[in-house]
DNA sequence: GTTCTAGAAC
DNA sequence: GTTCTAGAAC
């Protein structure tokens, strides 16, 4: 859906002036790989004026050179059509002189034609007639050599957006993409389809990582190197927990893109969520840590820069991370920043670990700050080391690349590699080394409590930090303002009149989750409520097996007291945590009544014990999909259980990974997944079995895909290792999950609808995600021949 | 959980 | 016109 005649366009030019921007196409692709076709294709459905510039026919018919089709480019630039540069450009300097046509106001994108090189040549040796006159056997030598040269092209080159196609449908998409823009229509920025680069690293191989890297875990048992040997780009996604402010910002914005890009059914993010992401800077506290900086003064120092930041920048998040609850730095500024009045969904603070953000926090962010020593070196304490052991030495080499040491009161920003575990497991792209005053007589710069000078580097630094942040994000939008002229990022751009349905909430919303101790415990602990919260969210849970449709969502507000958004409601109390008295409809107690009278369902189970009985799911959503059910009355789902239910739920795991082994004898290609759903439509305790093919006629809706591909399935190890630590199991008690756009659970692209992610997902090759591979949380042959 | 179906999307 | 989603009913 193009913008132009819209008049809901969300990204509206500003003083409703249409502002022409031109477009340069690269096609990247061997002979043979269907180029012209392409060109043609769009050409013959195009909605807007699109001049082929090819190399091969440029010059009366005959070859040319390069020099007449930047030329002839252009002047058709100029004309105001839309060019398509159809020439190999397999290489990127002899891509580079085509991207600087960018620079005269156009966008320069790419379509990659990744296509076998056998049909690449098989198409070459056939063809006819063919204007660059590559035909016959000498094809095959061509293509070969060419393809040995081939560097696939990235957005650091100058592109806005890059479409790679692996396949004839991968093209075809392409292909009704472009054909679908209108004349002033725009697609979102970013690499779309793009295939894991290292697809050869199979299970056996990861399997053997795991094995190695075990030595190299650090204390909180988070792997390290493993990810240094993959390149696989693993994007944190949507299927984080909803209701952060990242993701649920981010989702906006993806809905944003697809307004413009109704075609992209291909959306593999990769490189980040900085295209389309609202810009989330984590930061720890400078200096008050080993540092020992006066905590009052800091806290002070750091409201007002962060609200100096704030009123200078719109589509920008800050938030103060610090690793426990109880931290009196985030208490105090969590006080100022309120009495400050500074927009809470702009600044935070977060308890968690900065270096898992996201796979600990389901938080992203895209830069994180280091409290960094002087000579940027790894080790020292505290945050320091924390980052420089989970980003492995990919950031030691990128940070050498940017600086050898730092003075108090600066920052350095270091792009991390994209093979950065960082950048692939927590989706931070940049780390920003900054050095603050030191009042500790032990470390370097030792002030001897001069706070004149201390409080004057601390504020140096803080705006040392925020302003290197902007940078990144002034760089970043340069791509994102071609995608319209009106800075498109802006967080205020009403949604009004939009179709998207994916994701329904308000801007105004902010659920923290995936910290037990900061809710579930304070709970038992008695922390006063308060129903007066800034902000708060309460999910309504309809639709599902049980009529009563709340559960307890609550939040720290700013005062760091937990409100509830379900006052009045009675609950149940089972040890320590509160539980929602439910009432099952009657078709959510099927399994319930199998559970207790499993001899009146002997059709139906395939195992039974005293404790639980195996059958088929009634309704498989994949090639194998079976029920681990517990017979224990009064256990209906995975928020009841406790830990003198860990033997249970050990067993059920057992039991789970008996049957996944048995289907593996019949079909060793099968991997399975054990895991619970949050938020079950079935009474009675049961743990999903599931291949993940997800090959069945059964599966039919967003919501069936989602409730087994997004953190709303809660795998039974992960289950039962927080069980055995917390007493409890996280469950993501959030509809919205449910209602997620629809992404390939291994390559992360995201499609339009049911039927076309299903066929997608019968042919994707790419490796299911490295994290449940890394995890042990899948079943395969290969799993099984290694452990 | 499924089925049915209106109406939106294509 | 067909395809697909989402909400209601069960």
């Amino acid at each position: 859906m193009e913008s132009d005649p819209n008049p809901h366009d969300p990204w509206p030019t500003g003083g409703g002036e249409e502002v022409k921007k031109g477009l340069v196409v690269l096609l990247v692709g061997a002979p043979g790989s269907g180029k012209s076709t392409f060109c043609n294709d769009v050409m013959a459905a195009a909605r807007r004026s699109w001049v082929r510039v090819c190399q091969d026919t440029i010059a009366n018919g005959k070859q040319g050179t390069k020099l007449q089709c930047l030329m002839s480019a252009a002047t058709a630039l100029k004309d105001g059509k839309s060019v398509f540069i159809d020439r190999c450009n397999l290489e990127q300097e002899q891509r580079a002189d085509f991207v600087k046509l960018g620079e005269a106001q156009a966008d320069v994108h790419a379509v990659v034609l990744d296509l076998p090189a056998r049909l690449c040549i098989s198409r070459s040796v056939k063809r006819t007639g063919h204007e660059g006159k590559l035909q016959g056997g000498k094809a095959a030598a061509v293509v070969n050599r060419m393809l040995q040269k081939k560097e696939l092209p990235k957005l650091s080159e100058g592109f806005s957006r890059i479409t790679f196609c692996h396949s004839e449908n991968d093209v075809k998409d392409a292909v009704k993409t472009y054909s679908n823009l209108g004349p002033s229509g725009n697609l979102s920025a970013g690499v779309f389809g793009q295939k894991n680069k290292d697809d050869k690293v199979q299970l056996g191989i990861m399997r053997f990582l795991k094995k190695v890297d075990k030595q190299d875990q650090d204390a909180s048992g988070n792997d390290i190197t493993s990810y240094r040997n993959l390149t696989q780009a693993i994007v944190p996604s949507q299927d984080s927990i909803g209701n952060t402010f990242s993701a649920e910002l981010e989702n906006k914005n993806e809905e944003h893109g697809s307004l413009n890009d109704e075609n992209s059914s291909e959306r593999s993010f990769v490189g980040g969520s900085s295209c389309d992401g609202i810009h989330t800077l984590a930061f720890p506290s400078i200096s008050t840590s080993d540092f020992q900086f006066d905590l009052e003064k800091a806290s002070d120092i750091i409201v007002d820069s962060v609200s100096d930041f704030l009123k200078k920048f719109d589509s920008v998040r800050l938030v103060l991370v610090d690793l426990s609850d109880k931290s009196k730095i985030l208490a105090l500024v969590r006080k100022k920043a309120a009495e400050k009045n500074i927009e809470s969904s702009k600044f935070f603070t977060f308890v968690g670990d900065i270096t898992q953000l996201y796979t600990k926090g389901n938080f992203r962010c895209n830069v994180i700050a280091n409290a960094t020593n002087w000579r940027l070196k790894p080790g020292g304490g505290g945050v320091n080391a924390a980052i420089y052991r989970a980003a492995g030495d990919s950031l030691e080499i990128a940070t050498k690349e940017q600086a050898e040491t730092l003075s108090p009161g600066n920052s350095v920003v270091v792009p991390l590699p994209s093979s950065s575990p960082f950048h692939l497991r927590e989706g931070v792209t940049h780390v920003i080394h900054v050095l603050g005053p030191n009042m500790n007589p032990q470390r370097p710069n030792y002030l001897k409590n001069d706070y004149v000078e201390g409080c004057k580097i601390l504020r140096d630094a803080y705006s040392s930090l925020f302003e290197n942040f902007a940078s990144i994000f002034n760089c970043q939008m340069r791509y994102e303002s071609k995608r319209s002229s009106s800075g498109i990022s802006n967080l205020q751009n009403p949604l009004k009149g939009t179709t998207g349905t994916c994701f329904s909430h308000s801007d105004q919303k902010i659920k923290r989750e995936g910290w037990y101790d900061s809710e579930r415990n304070k709970k038992c602990k008695g922390f006063p409520f308060n129903a007066a919260a800034k902000e708060k969210i309460s999910i309504p849970h309809g639709g599902h097996g049980y009529a009563h449709p709340e559960t307890h969502s609550d939040l720290l507000n700013w005062d760091g007291n937990l409100s509830s958004s379900n006052p009045g409601r009675e609950v149940k109390e089972t040890n320590c945590a509160k539980v929602t008295e439910r009432t099952w409809n009657a078709w959510a107690q099927a399994l319930h009544e199998i559970a207790l009278n499993p001899e009146k369902h002997k059709d139906v189970v395939m195992e039974l014990s005293d404790d639980f009985i195996v059958l088929n799911d009634l309704y498989p959503k994949a090639i194998k999909h079976v029920l681990v059910l517990s017979r224990l009355h009064g256990l209906d789902c995975l928020a009841d259980v406790r830990k003198e239910h860990l033997p249970l739920l050990k067993r059920m795991h057992s039991v789970g990974l008996k049957w996944a082994e048995m289907f593996l004898r019949e079909d060793s290609s099968l991997i399975f997944r054990l895991g619970y759903h949050s938020v079950p439509s079935m009474r009675q305790l049961h743990l999903h079995v599931i291949s993940q093919d997800f090959d069945s006629a059964h599966l039919k809706n967003k919501k069936h895909w989602n409730s087994f591909n997004t953190s709303f399935f809660r795998d039974s190890a992960d289950a039962i290792k927080e069980i055995e630590k917390h007493g409890v199991a996280k469950v993501i008690e959030d509809e919205s999950l449910l209602k997620m756009e629809l992404r390939c659970h291994r390559c992360r692209s995201a499609h339009p609808n049911i039927p076309r992610l299903k066929s997608h997902i019968a042919n994707c090759k790419a490796p299911l995600p490295t994290h449940l591979l890394h995890d042990g949380l899948l079943v395969s042959a290969a799993s099984k021949s290694v452990g």
